[in-house]
DNA sequence: CTGAAAGCGCTTACAG
DNA sequence: CTGAAAGCGCTTACAG
């Protein structure tokens, strides 16, 4: 979509549903005429400082100090004027203030899917910090669809957010972004690297060790030919985290055999579907560093399906440590990222973005292996 | 807190994370003077309508009707118009115009806690409809505290929503929710009833039926002695849903021993520890309707403990679906309550009462049986 | 079909 | 310590 988007609908403010007045509230389906006169004698006309200000005689720049907490107001007409917000049950108008003040208390937040623990835990954290420090989480999803999330991004952007936090959908580019989220815009990416964004913040997971983690951990049982299974390759995460095994495995001085590296969408069906590419003619591995979870609780289904029961005759390991790896079973040996605790690192980077005008930085948080009995004993 | 709230931090607008210019931006930390100045050629001043029309020799007025689509202006205008949108990169301030229009393009969700993953996929069909209608999704968590929910929700009604859909924390009671939410305010209360809140829309789960529907399916297996197990007794889904049980198990003429119905906090720990009390004297159950299912799952850990096989020894069925119930050992037969769709329901009902002016409705969603493995099979 | 003017609810120098 | 005035970015009758 283009920058200048005609208006969506945009319906009027929360015209409490109030049986309809005997003479009907214009209807606004048209445009009608009516409105103007009614509005004056309107029920529901919303409190204003000018209220406040002429019901106790003063002007309206003293409620404001007052709102606002200024010292300057003397403490008899700064207790006149709460009494007075309090009576009328004022209650703030921040959008205008906003405008006024050429601010924002609103952070957009981007992710695939709230339905993925991942990013439902990592929105709690962002919206938890962001509340505390009085912002507001304006949440978009863009369910994978890059063609979805330029939509989703140019409106959000209507609403003037201080920064967005982004987790960019599969496929995303650059390019296409910076259409939607302007230069000047105050962007953090979360989780997915992009190249030609380096104006922008980032946050990542250490991808890299994890991976090489759980290798060793691995290797450390007694494993010598493991596979890196699931992911797609030419995703950033995928990349660092077979580098990660990769790693791991050289260092151990152990070869890995091309056909130890599967690919699969990163989803427990098709990962269940891979399984037997494990099972090749030689060389067959005994262990499989799977690219998440998902992927590892379908590799783990497949296992089963061909009889092999995950945590004895074969060892896999996840990455993420979504809330059901603790109860499958086995329960999962993986990686926890502490995605709410990422959220709530993003919150406070954008937020320092805003302040510093520092150039944005490259944040890469520390995962820790969590030993499950998806791993399996030590191997005799 | 009181109506007034001083206005919270809220920082500047998106000033992007500029290398600090050589004169450095004006803090705004004491409140300073250059600003004032400085603003006039600031490189990051926002393009307005005004910008557009000056550029072009048309009025601001002529702008705005191109932005809002109307057929007044003449296609030549018009496209000179749309040009230059474009090439200023101009983007509309929905803000400004709510502001002047005095409607909203918001709705606030407000949840316990995005990390359960009924209320994640609620929120995603929130969010998701509500897109679809062009307005965005305000985010706020209570965390189950009323306190934090007075606070979040006084927050967010600052941000004119043009509605609210709230899913009460425990505890909560209408009497302070009308403190927070004016009489005006089109709220939609969602899961948890609440008594005095009639001049709200309320959506929630047919709980009754729901229960009825697994002791039902049990009774057809051949279950006799059945408990209800977990929850707070004085939550209203607790109640329904134990009224549920009870009419099934009067329907087929079967007695119900006080000592069978068992309260528990809705957690799994909770749920554990107590499964002893299923286990006393006399007249033991053979099966247990569970108030949800991260009670079930808890009850099944309990039961495990006690070596008892839960779907074999002991028959247990779960209320919500959760994304873990199909892929726990055993398999959870349990009620699906589709949050996704429910939440899109949700923003449906909260628009629609936004246009009537009709009296908010109350509406309960049916839930379906999805029998799987821990309900067993029919008993000899 | 287009423009000048007023106003949404707030804040902020600037005088007093 | 308080008030009058201007202005944030938009929209909307009202004239022409």
């Amino acid at each position: 979509m283009s920058q200048k988007r005609p208006p969506r609908p945009g319906s009027a403010r929360a015209p409490k549903a109030a049986a309809p007045k005997a003479k009907g509230t214009p209807s606004r389906t048209k445009g009608g005429a009516p409105a103007e006169a009614e509005r004056k004698r309107d029920p529901q006309r919303v409190v204003t400082v000018t209220d406040i200000a002429n019901a106790i005689g003063v002007s309206r720049a003293t409620v404001s100090l007052v709102l606002r907490g200024s010292p300057l107001v003397h403490v008899d007409t700064r207790a006149r004027v709460e009494a007075e917000l309090k009576r009328q049950r004022y209650v703030y108008n921040r959008g205008a203030a906003n405008l006024r003040r050429r601010t924002s208390s609103s952070v957009a937040l981007v992710i695939n899917d709230l339905a993925n623990p991942f990013f439902a835990e990592f929105a709690a954290g962002v919206d938890e910090a962001l509340g505390e420090k009085g912002y507001v989480t304006l949440l978009g999803s863009t369910g994978e669809s890059p063609e979805r999330q330029q939509a989703v991004l140019t409106s959000l952007m209507e609403h003037t957010p201080a920064g967005v936090i982004l987790s960019p959908a599969e496929g995303s580019n650059a390019a296409q972004l910076h259409k939607a989220l302007d230069a000047r815009a105050n962007v953090l990416l979360f989780n997915r690297e992009l190249s030609g964004a380096d104006d922008w913040g980032f946050l990542g997971l250490d991808n890299q060790n994890g991976a090489q983690l759980a290798t060793e951990h691995l290797i450390s049982l007694g494993h010598r030919r493991i596979a890196f299974y699931g992911g797609h390759a030419d995703s950033s995460s995928c990349r660092q985290r077979r580098a990660g095994h990769a790693l791991a495995m050289k260092k151990a001085g152990l070869p890995v055999d091309a056909a130890w590296l599967i690919e699969s969408a990163p989803n427990r069906l098709e990962a269940a579907a891979r399984t037997g590419e494990l099972f090749g003619e030689h060389a067959v591995p005994t262990a499989a560093v799977c690219y998440n979870d998902t992927v590892a609780l379908g590799l783990m289904l497949g296992l089963l399906a061909r009889g092999i029961q995950p945590g004895k005759g074969f060892a896999v390991t996840g990455f993420d440590d979504i809330p059901e790896a603790a109860v499958t079973t086995p329960p999962l040996t993986t990686l926890a990222a502490h995605p709410r605790e990422r959220g709530r690192q993003a919150a406070h980077l954008v937020l320092r973005q805003l302040e510093d005008g520092a150039s944005p930085q490259k944040t890469i948080a520390p995962v820790t292996l969590s030993v499950r009995e998806s791993s399996g004993a030590r191997l005799k």
